[in-house]
RNA sequence: GGGCAAGUGGUGGAAUGGCAUACACGCAGGACUUAAAAUCCUGUGGCCGUAAGGCUGUGAGGGUUCGACUCCCUCCUUGCCCACCA
């Protein structure tokens, strides 16, 4: 039995402030965000999730993180818009229609509620008037609209192309989408066919989306070179060439692109992608006609996969036809081959064996002619030596891809390579041989997916079967209910969709049946949280005021796909003139995976931590600290279940200092009074409100919440028993209170009421301060190195001038017996650390 | 093949030119307890030493510097991205 009155920071007491205080925050609407131009904006989010079911580890990790900077820019006194919603379009939920006849929206929904009452049991402070999900006709039908703009634009087309096809989910996929070959959600291996598809001409917008990633200083780094590498922008030559038949008689003109025109008095033959058109064209009627037919056919029939395999044989076949070179009037052969790629520069290569591993390989398995066109010098030391020495002797191994010098290059011969790069383009464009130009490996986006659950893309086809937007006054264009599944593309079933109706002349319609990729949803969706009624994507006004979104959240593995396609939105609306700003995501923080026993948590590994097993047994505050503590934000984090204990028994700690040794005193202090202790106390307590502040800034939570331990450890030997030391104390046990409340938001509620502070929540205690002057020491402790060894620390004042401090350190006892008697040299001193000796 | 990032105790990690291993987890010993849990105290890189103390130590090797986990060069390992991209 015990007469102490005090609570326990119990899982019981932790479950019924967590339910009060998650109900004081909903009811109050205190993280409801407005408006307000005399208020500096902050805008923290998150990447919304797709609605898989349940939340997992990395989910509440990444949502900690965004909470925590919410309530710190809240106390920090800026206006904080933060939002949440789903990304609820997507294949799972149709997949999951298909195999268990399930209602796709309702299977979607289901899901929303249960994640939803997920994050309030963790506490995160949404707004939740702002709650959005992209299957709701009010938001897609803006997706129609944003589609309707750009068909005006010119930058919507509809094309027939090779395009990949996932055989598993039976739609198209983006290249983005397709990773090793593979369907990014299926698995599957993806095969390449020829359907009519609609693009988005991100292209239009490649340099663009390619230079502003130099505004984007807040970003990691990784993500930018990643960004660089998709965007893939290189410099090289256009060669014309023109094509002659058999006879010789001209019949055709071609290009090729090239990055190595220094290499042009090497190329021994042109070689075409097997797939292109021109292929067929010329030797069309000719006697090479059916061998060149069946090598296409036989290519054509090969996966992705099988065509990437390494070290795998080029194969080729001769058109008959030949290509005569620009700049040496040579006659050489046409080929087509598998390793050309139909979609990158033009489809067709200038091939150099003598410098090209694939043209090499290529040359040598079909005994084509190779000449050296550069010769293997020590180009590195001193001026370059012509040396045409063995020029004629073809590499028997291998290409010489390297800098070198010129040989059998006419007037070109005996300078170096890399300079022949530029002087050889200049030449070739003066001659009239082509031109210098630039090519992206960046291609425009296929959005059409022959899926049900996503926004119907808003076009019908006219009686000449072209292309029409969808009247904007009669949209969204609505995803009908009597479809279906198992049958092809499901919006086909549909009878009520089936046909557009003219309102004017009664008319009926095709319409188009493809849905729009689900990353068009989340390409704009941070700016709709701006406002969510609205007769209009956004209201202009609002998105200038709170966009750009001032920190984002999510996974690394977004840093190509969605984040490149919302930069790109953001371009677009900003040249139709709708928003001001260029990017829309000012700082980026991409968090690492959460891992059990060094693997990432999965289902299908049956290794998951269950987030509400977690807050049932420590309660959330403890697991959001640690999950901050146990690693920096954009590394993995090893899952480990005895730190999680670390991290209640830390919270536990502060419970019992604020009930039990906060007593209520005048807060004033006579400078005079305080002891040593008490200044350093001070010190401790200042220096600490500063680190804090800038390590949540630099989202270094870890050392934040490490530094607050080193000032709790500090105050557990702290003795008050005088007026003046109870609030030196209490005023420590205030700001602890305070700066730990973005992390651990319930119990430093709790402990904030019970302080006396009956009528405001703590979001609105204001940020602690800290006085630069409370910082300095009267003395410090000087680490004294000879020969850049440690020896000795001396207790020196603060303002010591080095020339007082040398006789000082040159008499310490143990300075002395490591100076032995040698002449000291060097003496070096680094004011309030550090003297090194030099003898 | 090209590019980027990283490598520190038994573990998670700290220090970005100035005391290597802060803080935490774990472990060991002790206090309290009939006992246990909880809590509190002490110790905890390696080697030598009873100790005081010394030597050594941040993937390997070299360099710059009074001084290097930190900067430079070479290499090794791991992770990620791109890749028959002409």
């Amino acid at each position: 039995m015990s007469a102490n009155h005090i609570m326990e920071y119990s899982i019981n007491t932790i479950k019924s402030l967590e339910a009060k205080w998650q109900k004081y925050w909903d009811e109050s609407k205190i993280f409801h965000a407005h408006e307000d131009p005399s208020k500096k904006k902050y805008y923290v989010l998150e990447m919304y999730p797709y609605p898989s079911g349940k939340l997992h580890m990395g989910h509440v990790r990444n949502y900690t993180i965004g909470d925590v900077l919410a309530r710190f820019w809240r106390m920090q006194g800026r206006n904080v818009l933060y939002p949440i919603g789903f990304d609820s379009f997507g294949l799972p939920a149709e997949n999951a229609a298909i195999k268990n006849n399930e209602d796709p929206k309702a299977w979607t929904e289901k899901r929303m509620e249960e994640m939803v009452r997920q994050m309030k049991k963790i506490g995160l402070s949404y707004d939740w008037s702002r709650y959005l999900y992209s299957h709701s006709p009010e938001y897609y039908k803006w997706n129609q609209w944003i589609f309707i703009q750009m068909f005006k634009n010119g930058l919507v087309y509809k094309k027939k192309s090779l395009v990949n096809w996932d055989p598993v989910d039976k739609t198209v996929l983006a290249n983005e989408q397709v990773i090793d070959g593979k369907g990014w959600r299926s698995g599957a291996e993806v095969e390449k066919k020829e359907i009519e598809q609609w693009f988005i001409k991100i292209t239009a917008f490649a340099e663009e989306l390619l230079n502003d990633l130099e505004k984007l200083e807040d970003w990691p780094e990784r993500v930018k070179t990643m960004q660089r590498n998709w965007i893939g922008k290189s410099y090289g030559t256009l060669i014309k060439f023109d094509v002659v038949d058999e006879k010789g008689k001209r019949i055709d003109m071609i290009e090729t692109f090239t990055t190595r025109p220094d290499t042009v008095f090497g190329i021994e033959y042109v070689v075409a992608a097997a797939e292109h058109p021109k292929v067929k064209e010329w030797t069309k009627g000719t006697k090479k006609e059916k061998e060149v037919n069946t090598f296409i056919e036989k290519v054509s029939k090969e996966s992705l996969i099988e065509r990437m395999e390494e070290g795998k044989e080029k194969n080729g076949v001769a058109l008959g036809v030949h290509a005569i070179n620009p700049v040496n009037k040579k006659k050489i052969p046409l080929w087509a081959a598998d390793y050309v790629l139909m979609d990158y520069g033009t489809g067709i290569v200038m091939a150099v064996p003598a410098h090209d591993q694939r043209d090499f390989l290529f040359a040598k398995k079909y005994k084509l002619p190779i000449t050296v066109v550069i010769h293997p010098d020590d180009v590195g030391a001193g001026s370059p030596r012509p040396n045409t020495e063995g020029a004629e002797t073809a590499p028997v191994q291998a290409a010489f891809v390297d800098v070198g010098i010129m040989v059998n290059s006419d007037l070109f011969n005996g300078i170096r390579s890399d300079e022949a790069i530029d002087k050889m383009s200049v030449w070739i464009e003066k001659q009239g041989f082509g031109k210098r130009t630039v090519t992206y490996r960046l291609k425009d986006w296929l959005i059409s997916r022959q899926r049900y659950w996503g926004t119907p893309i808003p076009i019908y086809y006219d009686d000449k079967g072209v292309p029409q937007p969808i009247p904007e006054e009669e949209l969204p264009v609505e995803l009908p209910n009597d479809i279906e599944f198992g049958k092809g593309n499901p919006l086909e079933t549909s009878k009520s969709f089936k046909y557009y109706v003219d309102k004017k002349t009664g008319k009926k319609y095709r319409r188009e049946t493809d849905t729009m990729d689900t990353f068009f949803d989340s390409s704009w969706y941070y700016i709709r949280y701006t406002d969510l009624n609205i007769k209009a994507p956004f209201d202009k006004n609002k998105a200038n005021y709170w966009m750009p979104v001032d920190q984002y959240i999510g996974g690394i593995e977004h840093a190509i796909l969605h984040l490149l396609y919302a930069r790109f939105f953001n371009k677009f609306f900003k040249k139709i003139g709708l928003i001001q700003y260029d990017e829309p995501f000012k700082r980026l923080l991409t968090q690492g995976m959460v891992l059990l026993h060094g693997e990432v948590m999965s289902k299908s590994k049956g290794n998951i931590v269950d987030p509400d097993e977690m807050v049932e047994k420590f309660g959330t505050d403890s697991l959001r600290l640690f999950m901050l503590f146990a690693a920096p934000p954009e590394d993995q984090l090893e899952w480990n279940d005895k730190a999680i204990e670390g991290a209640w028994r830390f919270l536990n700690r502060i419970w019992q200092l604020a009930e039990e040794r906060y007593k209520a005193a005048v807060d004033k202090i006579d400078s005079a009074d305080l002891d040593e202790a008490d200044k350093d106390m001070e010190r401790l307590r200042n220096a600490t409100i500063k680190k804090i502040t800038d390590d949540i800034k630099n989202y270094k939570f870890n050392t934040a919440i490490s530094s607050m331990m080193i000032l709790m450890n500090h105050v557990d030997k702290y003795r008050t028993d005088s007026v003046t030391k109870q609030v030196v104390l209490n005023r420590t046990i205030k700001d602890v209170v305070v700066l730990l409340s973005p992390i651990a938001p319930h119990m430093c509620e709790e402990l904030w009421q019970s302080m006396g502070n009956k009528e405001e929540s703590i979001i609105r205690a204001g940020w602690p301060r800290y006085d630069e002057a409370a910082l300095k020491a009267d003395t410090f402790e000087l680490v004294v190195q000879v020969n850049g060894k440690l020896r000795s620390r001396i207790k020196v004042a603060s303002d010591i001038s080095p020339k007082a401090l040398e006789p000082i350190v040159l008499s310490d006892e143990s300075v002395q017996k490591f100076i032995d008697g040698k002449p000291v040299k060097k003496f070096i001193y680094v004011p309030g650390k550090l003297a090194n000796i030099v003898v």
